[in-house]
This record gives C-alpha cells, sequence and structure tokens, in this order.
RNA sequence: GGGCGCUUAGCUCAGUUGGUUAGAGCAGCUGGUUUACAACCAGCAGGCCGGGGGUUCGAGUCCCUCAGCGCCCA
C-alpha cells in the first residue's frame, strides 16, 4: 500500500494487467445457465471516435462486471461495423479516389499520396484493398479509446462485419433464406440515392422539410372543350405523368373518373381515376401521378395498375426517351420529342427550371408557383432527394412477418418499457419488404451468378449458388462450380451478381456472427439467443428490427431477452451532436483529463433511455468519488491491519453491528437495480452509503479502532476493525463495476487476484457473524422494543453527532472545539440505542459530560466549552 | 395528424406500489487544516414540484385538460 496513493497512471498499469491476466476471458466450459451472453453494437469505425460511444458502452460494461462477479461466464465481444459506405466514403476522402468497377486492377497500384482534386478512378479489387488497408487504423483507434475506457470485453472475441467469418455467415443465411424463400429478387420501384448511385431501404429514409412550390397545371379534356387545373410540386416529371388522381369521394371531380385528359405539352392521353390516397385537402385535391415522383405514386401505380414512363435514369438525370414509341405516344410526337430534347440529360433541378419556363411561355402554368415547405425523402446519409428508380434488387420479405414481429416484440424485455413503441410504430408502418442490395462495392457480395444466353443477354431466372463449402465467395473474381474463368462474361458463361449487401443485411447477424453459428456450433448452443442487446434509440428501426427479423427467420425465436436501450449523449448546451453543426465531443481527451472511473462515473449517472448532456462536472465529482474510495480505503486497511491491539474479530458492538445492516440494505438495493438494467440506482445507493459511512461512521469509530485506548476492552477494538474490513470489501465491490480501476488498485493492496472476479458481494455476508448481534433490529426487538422514529444505532448516533457539528459551525468553532456538555431527550428506544455508542460519540464529537435522558420533546442540546 | 417521453432549488437530476417537514450533487454563502483525504471537512441558504380542474382523510406521485420542450412514426 503506498503512502501517498493516486488515482492517477493505473489506467495503463491495469489495462495491461487485465489483458496478460485474461481477466475477461470468457470460458466456454460453463453451462447455458452460467453464461450470460451480450450482443455488443459494433460500432461504425469510419466514423469519427464520439463521446456517445464512451457514454452507451460503459452502460453495458457495467451491467458486463456486475454479472461476471455474480459467477457469470460473460460473453462480451467486440466488432467493429466496417463494411459499407462510411468506409467507401472516408476512403474516397482520405486518397482522393473513386470506384470504377469496369476497370481491371492494376498490379502496380500504389493509392495517391495526397488526395488530388479530381477523385482518381481505380478498379474495385484496388478501391476493396484501400479499405481494408484504412479500416485496420480506425479499429485501432476504437480499440485504444474502449481499452483506456476499462471495457471488460473479450478481445480473443473480437469480429467484424466484412471479416470471413462474417461474410460466411451472411452469405450462408443470404442462401438459406433464398432456398426458403425469403428472399426473392425483382424489377421494381426502389428508393435511389442519385449521388451514391444505390438502392436503399425504408429503414434508411428521413423526411426533411424542404422549399418547393406547387405549380398549377392545365389538362384539357380528352372528350370536349373543357379542362382540369391540377397541383403539382413536380413539374419537371410531367412528361412520366401516366394518370391523374382524386378522391372518390370528392364531387369537384366524379365527374371526371373514367375518362381522359390530355397533358399539356407533351400531349399524352391519360386517365382520370380515384384512390383513397388523394388528398382533397392538398393542393387542388386532384394528384398527377408519375413514374415515379414518391413513394405514393408507387401505390397508385400498383393498385391502378397503370403503365410506367421512365424518366429518371440512375444518375439523376433525364434519359432519351423515343416518342411515339413504347408509351411516350403523344397526339403530336415531333413536339413532345422538341420539347423533351430541352430538358434531356439535364439534372432534377435543372429540368424543373427549364420545364417551368416552357409551361410559362405555353400557357399552361396557371399564374405564378406557390412556395411551400414540404417533407422530402433523403436517403440519411445524402444530399440530394431521393428518386425512385425501377431496378432489379433483392428483397428479404418482411411485410407478412408483421403479426409476428410485433409478437417477438411484446416478448422482449425493454429497458426502459417505453421503448418498445418506437418498435411497434415503426412494424406497424413497414410498407415495404426489405431491401437488402446495395450497388456498391466495400460490402458482402451476393453469393451468385447468372448464366449468359447464346445473345449476351443475363439469365435471372436461374440464378448458380455458391455452394456451402465455399463461402465466403466473391462472385466478382470466384468462379462458379462447373465454369472456367474463361467463361466470365461470354455467351454461354456466367456473370456475377454485381451487388454487395446492405450493411444490415451482415450486421442484423451479429448473435449469429459472434456467437459461431456457421463455424461454431457448440459455442452458439451456450450464448444464443442472448441474454442481453445493449444499443441506442436511434438504431431501434435498423439494427434491432432487422437482428429480429433474422432471427426469426433463421430460428423461429429472440435473438435476447432483455434489450437495454441507452440515451443520446448532448453537447454542454444540451443540444444534438452532430458534425455539420461541429460540437462533437471527441471522447480520449476526457478520458485522459479526467481519467477513465471518473468518465465512467459520468456516463453510468445517465439512466436508461435518458439523454445526457456532456458534463465535465459530473466528471470531477467522480474524478473525486475515485480520489475519495482511494483514501478512505488506505485509512481502513492501516486500522484493519493493525494486529498491535484488539481482541478477536467479531462485530459485537450495536454502532457496527447497526452500520453493516445498513449496508446490507444497500447491497440488496444495488443488487436489484443491477438485475432490473438500473445501474444508476445502484450507483447511488452505493454512492450515498459510501460518502455517509466517511462522514459519519468512519469519525466516529477511529478513536475506537486505533486502539490504544487501556479502558476499551479489546472486543470493541475488535468489532470496530471487523466492521471496516467487511464493509471496506463489501464496498469495494459494489463499486467495482463503476470504478473497476481504483477499486482494482485497492483490491490488490490486500487481497489476490482481481476485484472484477470477486464474488459479488451479498447482504448474508454482513449480517452473519457468528455470536454476533445481526443487526439493530434483532437487537431493538427484544432490548428498545418498537417505539416511534427510527432507533437505528447508527442513525441515532449520527443525528446527534450531527447536532454538535451544527453547534460548532453556528459558533463559527473549529470542529475539534471541546464540548462541555451535550444534552439528549428522546424516547427510550433511542435513548437506549444513544447509549451503547456513547463512547464514540464522545470521542468523535470531543464531549467532555453527556446527559441523556428518556423524555419529550425531543431534544438535543450541545453547550461549548468557553474559549480562553 | 398519431404516438412516446420530459417539465421538481440558479444548473444537472433523484423521488419505486399515493403516506411524516419534497431530497442529492454542482454552483453560492459562512466557517474550519498537524495522525485517510484542502482533489478535504462542517454548516447555512435556496422549491405556488409547468398552469388549471378532479379523485382521496391525504397528490410531486393517480385521472382529465391546457401549455412548452424533445423524440418516434405518418
Amino acid at each position: 500500500m503506498p503512502d501517498r496513493p493516486s488515482i492517477d497512471g493505473l489506467a495503463s498499469k491495469w489495462a495491461q494487467i487485465w489483458e496478460d491476466d485474461g481477466t475477461y476471458k470468457f470460458d466456454r466450459g460453463a453451462s447455458r445457465e452460467e453464461v450470460f451472453s451480450i450482443d455488443t453494437p459494433p460500432p461504425t469505425v469510419s466514423g469519427s471516435l464520439h463521446i456517445g460511444h464512451v457514454f452507451s458502452y460503459t452502460h453495458t460494461d457495467v451491467v458486463a462486471r456486475f454479472h461476471r462477479m455474480r459467477g457469470k461466464s460473460v460473453f462480451y465481444p467486440m466488432g467493429w461495423d466496417d463494411n459499407g459506405l462510411p468506409t467507401e466514403r472516408r476512403v474516397q476522402n482520405y486518397f482522393g479516389v473513386r470506384c470504377d468497377p469496369s476497370l481491371a486492377p492494376d498490379p502496380d497500384f500504389e493509392p495517391p499520396k495526397n488526395p488530388g482534386k479530381d477523385p482518381v478512378a481505380i478498379s474495385r479489387p484496388d478501391f476493396v484493398d484501400l479499405c481494408e488497408t484504412l479500416k485496420v487504423e480506425d479499429e485501432r483507434a476504437f480499440e485504444t479509446l474502449w481499452r483506456a475506457l476499462g471495457l471488460s470485453v473479450d478481445w480473443s472475441l473480437t469480429y467484424a462485419t466484412i471479416d470471413e467469418r462474417s461474410r460466411r455467415a451472411s452469405q450462408r443465411s443470404f442462401l438459406r433464406l433464398l432456398e426458403s424463400g425469403d428472399i426473392y429478387q425483382c424489377d421494381a420501384p426502389t428508393l435511389w440515392d442519385v449521388d451514391f448511385q444505390t438502392a436503399v431501404s425504408q429503414a434508411e429514409l428521413e423526411e426533411r422539410e424542404r422549399p418547393g412550390a406547387y405549380h398549377l397545371l392545365r389538362f384539357n379534356h380528352a372528350f370536349g372543350d373543357g379542362f382540369v387545373d391540377i397541383d403539382t410540386t413536380r413539374p419537371e416529371l410531367l412528361a412520366a405523368c401516366v394518370a391523374l388522381v382524386a378522391h372518390p369521394d370528392d364531387p369537384r371531380y366524379a365527374s371526371l373518373f373514367g375518362k381522359e385528359v390530355i397533358t399539356p405539352l407533351f400531349g399524352v392521353r391519360i386517365p382520370v381515376l380515384s384512390h383513397e390516397l388523394a388528398d382533397p385537402e392538398k393542393g387542388t385535391g386532384i394528384a398527377m401521378v408519375c413514374t415515379f415522383g414518391d413513394t405514393t405514386d408507387v401505390t397508385w401505380w400498383k393498385d391502378l395498375k397503370l403503365p410506367t414512363r421512365n424518366l429518371v435514369g440512375r444518375d439523376g438525370r433525364f434519359r432519351a426517351v423515343a416518342w411515339g414509341h413504347d408509351g411516350f405516344e403523344s397526339t403530336n410526337d415531333e413536339h413532345a420529342a422538341r420539347i423533351y430534347a430541352e430538358i434531356q440529360g439535364k439534372t432534377i433541378r435543372q429540368a424543373q427550371a427549364r420545364i417551368v419556363e416552357i409551361l410559362k411561355e405555353s400557357g399552361s402554368l396557371v399564374g405564378e408557383p406557390r412556395p411551400i415547405t414540404h417533407p422530402v425523402k433523403f436517403f440519411e446519409k445524402g444530399e440530394r432527394p431521393l428518386e425512385i428508380v425501377s431496378s432489379r434488387q433483392w428483397f428479404v420479405r418482411t411485410l407478412p412477418l408483421r403479426e409476428r414481429l410485433l409478437e417477438l416484440g411484446s416478448k422482449l424485455r425493454w429497458h426502459p418499457s417505453y421503448m418498445e413503441h418506437r418498435f411497434r410504430s415503426w412494424v406497424e408502418a413497414l410498407n415495404s419488404d426489405w431491401n437488402v442490395s446495395r450497388q456498391r462495392f466495400f460490402g458482402v457480395p451476393i453469393p451468385l451468378w447468372y448464366r449468359v444466353t447464346q445473345d449476351g443477354s443475363t439469365d435471372f431466372e436461374t440464378p448458380i449458388l455458391a455452394s456451402n463449402d465455399d463461402l465466403p465467395v466473391d462472385p466478382s473474381t470466384d468462379v462458379p462450380v462447373g465454369f472456367t474463368a474463361a467463361q466470365r462474361d461470354v455467351p454461354g458463361g456466367f456473370r456475377p451478381d454485381p451487388d454487395v449487401m446492405d450493411t444490415w443485411a451482415t450486421s442484423s447477424l451479429t448473435p449469429q456472427i459472434a456467437g459461431g453459428w456457421v463455424d461454431d456450433p457448440e459455442l452458439f448452443a451456450k450464448v444464443f439467443p442472448m441474454d442481453l442487446r445493449p444499443q441506442a434509440h436511434d438504431i431501434i428501426r435498423t439494427w434491432l428490427f432487422t437482428t429480429v427479423v433474422r432471427s426469426e427467420l433463421e430460428h423461429g425465436e429472440l435473438p435476447w431477452r432483455d434489450v437495454a436501450v441507452s440515451g443520446w449523449v448532448l453537447d454542454p448546451d444540451r443540444k444534438k451532436m452532430s458534425k455539420s453543426k461541429g460540437n462533437v465531443v471527441t471522447p480520449l481527451p476526457l478520458v485522459e483529463r479526467h481519467g477513465p472511473d471518473a468518465v465512467r462515473y459520468w456516463a453510468a449517472k445517465g439512466r436508461p433511455g435518458t439523454d445526457t448532456a456532456v458534463d465535465e462536472g459530473q466528471m470531477k465529482v467522480g474524478r473525486r468519488l475515485a480520489i475519495k474510495v482511494l483514501n478512505a480505503s488506505k485509512f481502513v486497511l492501516g486500522q484493519v491491519h493493525d494486529d498491535s491491539t484488539g481482541g478477536t474479530r467479531v462485530v459485537t458492538e450495536p454502532l457496527d453491528a447497526s452500520m453493516l445492516a445498513r449496508l446490507s440494505d444497500v447491497v440488496d438495493g444495488a443488487t436489484a437495480a443491477l438485475d432490473a438494467y438500473d445501474y444508476t440506482r445502484a450507483l447511488d445507493l452505493t454512492e450515498t452509503f459510501f460518502w455517509t459511512f466517511c462522514d459519519d461512521y468512519l469519525e466516529l469509530v477511529k478513536v475506537r479502532s486505533y486502539g490504544g485506548d487501556a479502558d476499551v476492552a479489546p472486543e470493541a477494538v475488535g468489532s470496530a476493525r471487523a466492521a471496516l474490513e467487511k464493509a471496506l470489501s463489501v464496498q469495494l465491490r459494489l463499486f467495482a463495476p463503476f470504478l473497476p480501476f481504483v477499486t482494482e488498485e485497492i483490491w490488490s493492496w490486500f487481497q489476490l487476484g482481481s476485484i472484477h472476479r470477486a464474488r459479488w458481494p451479498r447482504a448474508s455476508e454482513l449480517t452473519e457473524d457468528g455470536s454476533a448481534p445481526r443487526g439493530p433490529r434483532d437487537l431493538g426487538s427484544e432490548a428498545l422494543g418498537s417505539g416511534e422514529g427510527s432507533w437505528d444505532v447508527y442513525d441515532v448516533v449520527s443525528s446527534v453527532l450531527g447536532a454538535i457539528r451544527r453547534t460548532k459551525s453556528t459558533e463559527k468553532r473549529s470542529m475539534r472545539a471541546r464540548v462541555s456538555l451535550v444534552e439528549v431527550t428522546d424516547t427510550q428506544e433511542r435513548i437506549a440505542a444513544l447509549e451503547t455508542a456513547a463512547y464514540d460519540l464522545v470521542n468523535a464529537g470531543n464531549v467532555a459530560e453527556t446527559a441523556f435522558r428518556v423524555g419529550s420533546p425531543a431534544k438535543v442540546n450541545v453547550t461549548l466549552e468557553e474559549v480562553e
């Protein structure tokens, strides 16, 4: 035990020892009942390190440490989510490159030293190599943070969502679902990001308020001289218009239903139809249905079996159209073609500006555009509004699962419980199957090829599946069984599916990947379904949802029993942190400045599900707590290790027993709280007890436990020391999940082995002690009766000590000032309790004389000795 | 538009099934240092518990309603 212990330097010391000793290693020998398994969120490593990571991962770590101390073999892996768009984007920016899959790999490829102004086009294999290189660096940064923070993960279990194990599991599941019919392929309208040039799923979509304008367009009747005016926010899609739609009960348009009108400028005959989704309140109440302006257009197109007039290409520009053919038949093809030529090749924005000009000139635009603000759908990572284009995609059948998913959601134990609403509302609002294919590069490839027909086209109907034994495969470089490499892309040969899977298609399998579903069935049986899924509330509709879907499809059950949902970390002004606002707080400097225990303390003060602001003040409080624990422990151990005086180490003194009984309540409370994932309450209970223990109990018992007083029986000294030792040991263990570094340091001064492998305290440790009184309640039930008010010895003595201090403080005297007389009037029970601890009280208060008597009203009178 | 959460001391938050005088930390103020700790200790002050209505012997807590803030979904 050092003379002047410090909490600085503990972090690296213990991180190393824990690693060397394998303190947090999962014990495979444990039975399923003895295992506590955690499906850790794999952080997106290419994103910046964020204080929010520290926050939620600390919550999980506290729970993991608690269960480990309760004797569980804790399965606590770490994963890195490295596949997908974020890594691609980082590579593009970092190296100044872009992936062009049509290029062949360059054998002499070297990444550009400095990113140039214009990105260098490189082949897909070279691009993927760069992703692999950079992600390793990013993962190291995360691991450094986690180790600095003291996360008790078993690093030997680490996985990455792009590693071989993940690719194998992900591809195997894909093939299984293909076989069972739960995955299918089709050419369908798809949400499309024109910048990333990939499909996105409903879960990745977000609505943003954007300025727009209603344009009132005049459509002439095809059957007479009349016309109808309709409002649209997307006049540029006029050439893609396939119908007008109004609500069936709207009297304004009832006479038009079933009739035809003619589109302005392009002269295409289109029907006027009715549909429930047309909102009579919106604009003119009659809408133009296009291929495809928004998701409602898709619904109308499906429900009303409308034709398609595809205009917008995958690059977000207006593609070439043959007027007079393929659905683009106009009453005047030549005129339509001339006008269309004005927007062909243009972006959405450019086309809209030009079309509006032409509409104005032609008189088909009624009045001026009326500006509005309306919600527009975006890819959550995107910068331009999503378009809807038709493309061939793979879908997981989720819509038929809705009822079952709701049932599973209600079986899951949510902490806090109200988070289930988020899941419910998401599932209830599902409107499409889950699109799992992405037209990107750094991801898990779709594990199949297609036959190339004699005319060179692709036969999508009978794909060539990868064999299970060959997984993982990369169809863009691997050759299917029964073919040779020379047959790639030639008639009669094969052609790979060019797509990769959505990152969630792999991340949704984290319990299976980490648990060894494919590679290690024995392990999988022990850890799955997992006990706990910790995560933040923003990814309920993505990660949580998709994981439940996959688990249902693969195993017919929930992937975990409990889900603990943590809140957001807000900036110090309680604003949401975001890169664009520039208010993101980087965690490592905070850990270095305040120490890991202090940062963990702040994190643990954030209750489950509650958004919490970054608060360095709280970290300072945590740091002070850690220091206090260190100092108090040093003092207690100094007393306990003094063998020169004192009798047997048995708790006989009522005050000591009383303190321990109170502590046993804390043990029960903290244990129950942690069992319910309420780590904050457990910490509060422990912390509150600890400060009182220091301020009152240590002060009261000090003189007695020193053992220098000949008038004190050796048993009384031994009682104090026994109580101090028990109390210290138990409190250290209660703090251990929260303050793993300082508690481990202290533990090493007087115990063998890691505190993090020590047994979680039990109340019975404190109250069962041979012949000693089990606590003031037992003592009181016979000796003291049950009077009014608390007669708990610890309480009564503390309150009188408080009165003495108050008097000294009010008189502006030193706490060491001599008290000539303390008079206490109280109930019989409380006086009896007080008398049992009179010696301690007199010493702690520096009291000359006491006068205790039974009476009413209760009163404490403190007389200080006169100053000279 | 539907749903969820929040509103308690200057600030950040506890307050469990309704039950003594509503608590803590931080900040503030007043004092105190030689045997664990000044990165400390003691004490003080500070609150129409968002507004209104109701149920009850009793409401911060339950019900209704209104307002503000945040989020989810459409």
